[in-house]
DNA sequence: CGCTTGCTACTTGTACACAAGTACGCTAGG
DNA sequence: CCTAGCGTACTTGTGTACAAGTAGCAAGCG
């Protein structure tokens, strides 16, 4: 009976109350099931996952120092809407730790951890080659989280994880569009920089992985132009501007 | 009768009571006024702060994502010992965003911008003569924050100040003994930085930033020499190891 | 003497009641 | 018809009681 807004959850009982909360509400925020800039009651989240308000207010507070909700004490909780700017900025940061982490890999890979890889963009041409989107979008994490591994700062993933939410929210608008983002050119890439990786070269894998990221750069203005309503706040609804009274008078 | 542990505070009624709780036992933790290893008792910070247990924990789990304490449920929470690789990988991920931000800033940077650089700099040569430790490091932050809003991501500096807290830390450790990092070299290279800016160099500016922050990488194992305490959770205490039963027995 | 077992005093996790403050609609008056 | 003012129904913030689980100790058994 719960879970109704939220399907597609793997694993529902796992963790704690707040830490399914924040998945699940992370997960409809990403996938745009809860869209940008509209409200989000707590009671009304009480019902549909199943827990109280506490570990709800957990899970908001986590998203609100992700930037990806809103909230506005006594007046309204919101999905933060899209933004060029942020979108930029997480680019700006991604590119900038996946650069230093390609520099910082060819310098310490070794012969097997290039086969390992090899073996990775394989299973990402079979998942691509079987129209699998979502396969080859995890398997891409994966070998981008190998590389820090690799460049010897697994934990580095945790600082393009934060950012990236950003990124992805966007490729979820683009997927009811029919622009179809062909996947192949980005997996030849990926077998690509692994042969610079093996020759040692940082500078040319630097910007391999440089040019390899900013692909993605144009996509937030194609999105803005498509589907403006996703940028802004719905008319009426709470925002960040005061709509009626000043305080204090 | 508060904040009897937590001393010098500025503002202290500013903000939500969770808000509060939060930047006072960060300031602490990175003071070193709670030690790394020691147990945080959530009644103990709710007689010493003032407020009940709801926003300690809003702080803790908080703290728990900046990795500066570890909660164990139904056992304890604890602030995290210092860690040469997490010092290593937090140190990695500033230089990659610090020297990308360089980099761009050269190609962006304006005359104006350049002179008020220039300013700020000279700020810093009077505190350093002031011997005003605290007021240099506070200019020292706004500095690098300018140079990201020259390079037109200045919220970029989260992502750096998510990392900073790590080496922060190592700062605090040395302050107690009596190796005093010389801080005149750091403001000629903030000189030297402008100067390249100015020129539009941006690969000069790229390793010259790398240079200038890459010079704190010594501490780590300086510190780790000199006060291994921090390093290790405290014998006895909780810990991440299952002291006696496994669970499910 | 060594081991098991239960008790006790802690810990964090969750639910809920209440407090403080805001937005919107109704109503009365001009 | 328009506007000012108030009241109601929401919102999030906080305090607190209780639930679930752990560590350590002490007593009792083999």
């Amino acid at each position: 009976m719960t879970f109704s807004a939220l399907s597609l959850v793997r694993a529902d009982d796992v963790g704690s109350a707040a830490e399914r909360a924040y998945k699940l509400i992370r997960q409809a925020i990403l996938d745009l099931t809860f869209l940008p800039g509209s409200t989000l009651s707590e009671t009304a989240l009480v019902e549909q996952i199943g827990v109280s308000r506490t570990p709800i207010r957990q899970a908001l507070q986590r998203l609100e120092h992700e930037q990806l909700v809103r909230i506005f004490p006594q007046r309204g909780t919101t999905v933060a809407p899209l933004d060029i700017a942020g979108f930029r900025e997480a680019l700006f940061t991604r590119v900038a730790l996946e650069v230093a982490v390609a520099a910082e890999a060819a310098r310490r890979i070794t012969p097997q951890q290039c086969e390992e890889l090899a073996l990775e963009v394989q299973a990402q041409e079979r998942a691509v080659a079987q129209g699998d989107d979502e396969a080859f979008f995890r398997l891409n994490e994966v070998f981008h989280r190998r590389l820090m591994a690799i460049a010897g700062v697994p934990n580095v993933w945790s600082a393009v994880d934060a950012v990236k939410v950003h990124l992805d929210r966007f490729r979820a608008g683009h997927l009811g569009l029919n622009d179809h983002y062909p996947l192949e050119p980005v997996v030849e890439e990926h077998a690509a920089l692994i042969e610079t990786l093996a020759r040692g070269d940082g500078d040319a894998a630097a910007g391999q992985m440089r040019a390899h990221i900013d692909k993605v750069a144009p996509r937030a203005e194609l999105l803005h132009a498509q589907r403006p309503e996703l940028f802004t706040w719905p008319a009426g609804l709470i925002g960040p501007t005061r709509l009626r009274s000043l305080p204090n008078r």
